[in-house]
RNA sequence: GGGCGGUUAGCUCAGUUGGUAGAGCGCCUGCUUUACACGCAGGAUGUCGGGGGUUCGAGCCCCUCACCGCCCACCA
């Protein structure tokens, strides 16, 4: 059955195996250990957690992909494994999607109340959350499924809550009235790293402030008119000479008519726009921290909602929009002829990253939480090497970060989330992990930013604040792996709170990897039409318009290449850079499992069943490929252990392509045809170790394959690989080198004598290096070995260590391979006019390492000898 | 304005202690050699962004210029 599966597929056929196998994966318990020992002797992952009602993207796959060779490496090195899974409630983004929803209903979160509405986004996780762990087991994350996480789980909760009311207790988090980031879309306060500049083309309103003397006026350059109602000052450059004298005066607002000190400020550049700036501390971050410098009171004109209000409002504009207001407040000016000129605009202005508004910044009442004291330690860690980031350079961006760090507004007016654990009385506040005692006591609605709780991923799902087996045995954990765009976010703030509250850092590595790009270098979206989905890529779907080569043209679909080949494709285009995403990769890493897939069937479809794998060499080339297979397993295991992914995937193409198919089974397959039981078993050995070496990289074809092989017991994934396959053969590598420049000697020779490919010549090879390999040198060189006496010979094909002469000149291109003959002469000699230069040249001689200088040596003596032959 | 990174074959990218430039795709020439045509064999292709320096020797180290990304902070 399992052995017709092998006979019947010349093809390896992902989309039947792969689901099967995840499946197996799972079910084996093999990603869910107990917990045992401590983080020292275990390996631990925990999950960047992904939006609960997100779908896999690209860099998920990407993400994952590296997080699960590390894992399976891990658990070859027979190390307790856990990668830690999970959710995040992502506040803002799921609420959103739920009052779309409601919108389309027809109705609102105000209208279902509170708890309805929680409710409801409750059963919409039930509903969508499970989609995107569904198709990161598609993927072959071998990740702890029976043991989920979500950042709002009551432990979870719990966990949040001790730590808001510990850093409360000790001063960190506290209350405050500050000019925040304020997001009418959202209707809440964000954070500085929530927002980003989007370019935006205004109108710059030069405006006329009349002196209170009478005698003449300061004009002021704003975008927005609408904010003079809040203005409290006139602020100037202390240095320049136009303002100096008027320092001290006051300035009428007009249409107000309140009276406008006029301040000096060095932040007031005397280049830009007039040199005078008028101070609206209540609307503007700068204007509020000059505000504060000066003592200067901040007063409101715009609401939450932004429109219109406050004590300073005039009664005919309140209530309108700010851009109403605007457009009433320029009119009114222009009636009084207080605007001087207007010109057009373009500059960076603060949106919302989730909603997309145009920030409006307000004075509101919000929980921060101090930062400094917690970063000092952060940075230390990071300094003394504790925790390394890959590539280093990101270490320095965290460091930059760091070191300028900022208090943190960590409240959220939103529903979904963690209700902060604070209640009001009067002028009393509670801040507890559990409601205070008496009446009266309400509790504060807002509730914490969603990266309060994921700072505390590490350790919060291990079970802490109690110490339970989980903690002790999985944290700190191993390597955190994300991509640059959440290093200030998520990666900083772990560090953080985790040398806080469990006075140890959450992991000692992190590795930032690449940001896949579009082909056409843009950023992969779905509205742009770049994005890719990871799952189309895998099963086969449609590509996105932008592999179209012309507009209108139809990019067709992808073939099914499997999530092997996703995976494998992804991990070898990235590195430390973001990168375009390439499909010729995908398609590189198909032929690869194809090709693991084909060679297993040569071994497996001729090998007798009763076989058993036996690590026992028969000759020469045997103990070569076992060299080669030791060599490739430290370099595949080394590279993923200093994260250079890309490495460990090339590597293991040279090995299966180069190595053990082109070479090592055209040199057995003799062997194996005449049913030598001792080379079967070898190969058995070989093909064992194959695919154990593969397995973190291409998990599915590897297990699958491993099921098929005689004896092969239990699962792969579970499979500790040998700490040494081999010694390295020195002896057997130097003969089995030889043998392969000598046999593609020979083809290019023939390539150029335009011999017949199916033609045996007559030949004898003149060298005693090929006494164990002599065989194969005739066969794959298509040789027939023929002593003859006396010079006969047609050609002489020069071979390491000699030459090989060919008799049979009947049908040859003589002037073919003579021209092939010079060309190799005149190459040969040039590189030995190079390295006489070289070696003649004192400089090198006396200075140049005495290795170097040796090896140099050898290489002329060999080039010489080459051309002898020649 | 500050920071990080990039510029290597037609395309996408490797190149880790400085020692004669690599891969995949594409291109050219052959081959139905019973594991694989998602294959096999052979082949062509680079003033390693420009300039200067250090060195016996530089894609790699230093300086400088140019261009391209991204991040942070921003001028009303």
């Amino acid at each position: 059955m399992r052995v017709s599966a092998l006979e019947d597929n010349p093809r390896y056929d992902p989309s039947e195996v792969e689901p099967r196998i995840a499946r197996a994966w799972i079910e084996s318990g093999l990603t869910h250990p107990e917990p045992a020992g401590d983080s020292s002797e275990n390996y631990s992952i925990a999950i960047p957690p992904p939006n609960v009602t997100g779908v896999l993207h690209m860099g998920h796959a990407l993400n994952n992909a590296i997080q699960d060779t590390l894992v399976r490496r891990a658990r070859q090195q027979g190390k307790r494994t856990r990668w830690i899974l999970g959710t995040d409630h992502a506040g803002i983004a799921t609420q959103t999607q739920v009052e779309k929803e409601l919108k389309g209903l027809g109705t609102s979160r105000e209208e279902l109340g509170r708890e309805q509405f929680v409710a409801r986004v409750w059963s919409w996780r039930e509903l969508y959350g499970s989609r995107i762990i569904e198709q990161i087991k598609r993927l072959g994350s071998s990740a702890d499924f029976q043991n989920e996480r979500f950042t709002l789980d009551r432990p979870y909760a719990e966990a949040v809550a001790t730590v808001f009311v510990d850093l409360y207790k000790k001063g960190y988090v506290y209350r405050d009235r500050y000019l925040v980031n304020w997001d009418p879309g959202s209707g809440s306060a964000i954070s500085d790293l929530e927002v980003e500049d989007r370019e935006v083309t205004d109108t710059l309103y030069y405006i006329n402030y009349p002196l209170a003397s009478g005698s003449g006026s300061v004009t002021v350059a704003t975008v927005r008119p609408e904010t003079m109602l809040a203005d409290v000052a006139i602020a100037v450059n202390p240095q320049d000479e136009r303002y100096k004298r008027l320092i001290g005066e006051t300035a009428v607002l007009p249409i107000v008519g309140r009276k406008l000190k006029i301040i000096a400020d060095d932040y007031v550049k005397t280049d830009f726009g007039t040199g005078a700036l008028k101070i609206t501390p209540g609307h503007d971050p700068n204007d509020f921290e000059i505000g504060n410098r000066h003592g200067l009171a901040h007063p409101t004109v715009i609401g939450e909602d932004g429109c219109m209000e406050g004590d300073e409002v005039p009664e005919r504009f309140f209530g309108l929009t700010t851009a109403q207001a605007q457009t009433a407040i320029v009119a009114e000016l222009d009636a009084l002829g207080l605007i001087e000129r207007r010109e057009e605009y373009t500059h960076t202005v603060p949106h919302s990253q989730r909603s997309g508004s145009r920030i409006e910044p307000l004075i509101s009442l919000q929980w921060f939480m101090r930062m400094d004291e917690l970063a000092r330690p952060a940075i230390e860690v990071v300094k003394r090497g504790e925790i390394r980031f890959h590539p280093e350079g990101q270490g320095k961006v965290y460091l930059n970060w760091m070191e300028n760090i900022r208090p943190w507004c960590i409240s959220r007016q939103l529903w979904w989330g963690h209700q902060l654990p604070v209640w009001y009385r009067r002028d009393e506040t509670y801040v507890g992990t559990t409601a205070p005692d008496g009446d009266g006591w309400e509790r504060d609605p807002d509730v914490l930013d969603t990266w309060f709780s994921s700072a505390l991923w590490p350790f919060a799902t291990l079970g802490w604040p109690e110490q339970t087996a989980d903690l002790k045995a999985f944290y700190p954990t191993d390597a955190l792996v994300t991509s640059r765009d959440i290093i200030f976010l998520w990666v900083a703030r772990m560090v953080m709170m985790g040398i806080e509250f469990t006075g140890q850092i959450p992991f000692s590595d992190v590795y930032v990897h690449s940001i896949i790009q579009a082909p056409d270098g843009r950023r992969m979206s779905k509205s742009l039409g770049t994005g890719i989905d990871p799952l189309d890529l895998i099963g086969g779907g449609p590509r996105p318009p932008v592999f179209a080569k012309a507009p209108d043209q139809d990019p067709g679909e992808f073939p099914a290449y499997g999530a092997d080949a996703v995976r494998w494709g992804l991990l070898a285009m990235s590195s430390g850079q973001d990168v375009r995403f390439n499909e010729e990769k995908v398609l590189q890493a198909q032929q690869l499992t194809n090709k693991l897939w084909n060679a297993s069937r040569l071994i497996l479809l001729r090998v007798d069943p009763e076989t058993r794998a036996s690590a026992q060499p028969v000759r020469v080339e045997d103990r070569w490929i076992l060299s080669r297979l030791q060599y490739a397993a430290t370099l595949i295991s080394d590279a993923i252990g200093q994260f250079e992914f890309s490495r460990a995937a090339l590597s293991l193409y040279e090995f299966i392509f180069s190595e053990l198919c082109d070479w090592y089974l055209e040199l057995v397959k003799p062997r194996l045809y005449e049913d030598d039981k001792q080379t079967q078993a070898l190969l058995l050995h070989v093909l064992t170790e194959t695919v154990t070496l593969g397995h973190p990289l291409i998990p599915f074809v590897t297990e699958e394959i491993y099921g098929h092989i005689p004896g092969a017991s239990g699962l792969l994934a579970e499979r500790v690989a040998p700490r040494q396959i081999a010694q390295l053969d020195e002896a057997a590598i130097i003969q089995i080198d030889d043998l392969i420049a000598a046999v593609q000697s020979v083809r290019a020779w023939r390539d150029a004598a335009e011999v017949k490919p199916s033609a045996v010549l007559d030949a004898r090879v003149v060298s005693d290096v090929y006494a164990g390999t002599a065989d194969q040198l005739y066969r794959l060189g298509r040789l027939n070995p023929k002593e003859l006496n006396g010079t006969g010979a047609g050609a002489s094909i020069p071979v390491p260590g000699g030459s090989i002469e060919i008799f049979a000149t009947r049908g040859l291109d003589l002037g073919a391979a003579a021209r092939k003959k010079a060309a190799k002469r005149a190459e040969l000699e040039a590189e030995i006019k190079r390295a006489e230069g070289k070696l003649s040249n004192s400089g090198f001689v006396d200075q140049a390492p005495p290795a170097v200088v040796e090896a140099e040596r050898a290489k002329l003596a060999a080039l010489r000898a080459e051309l002898e032959a020649l």
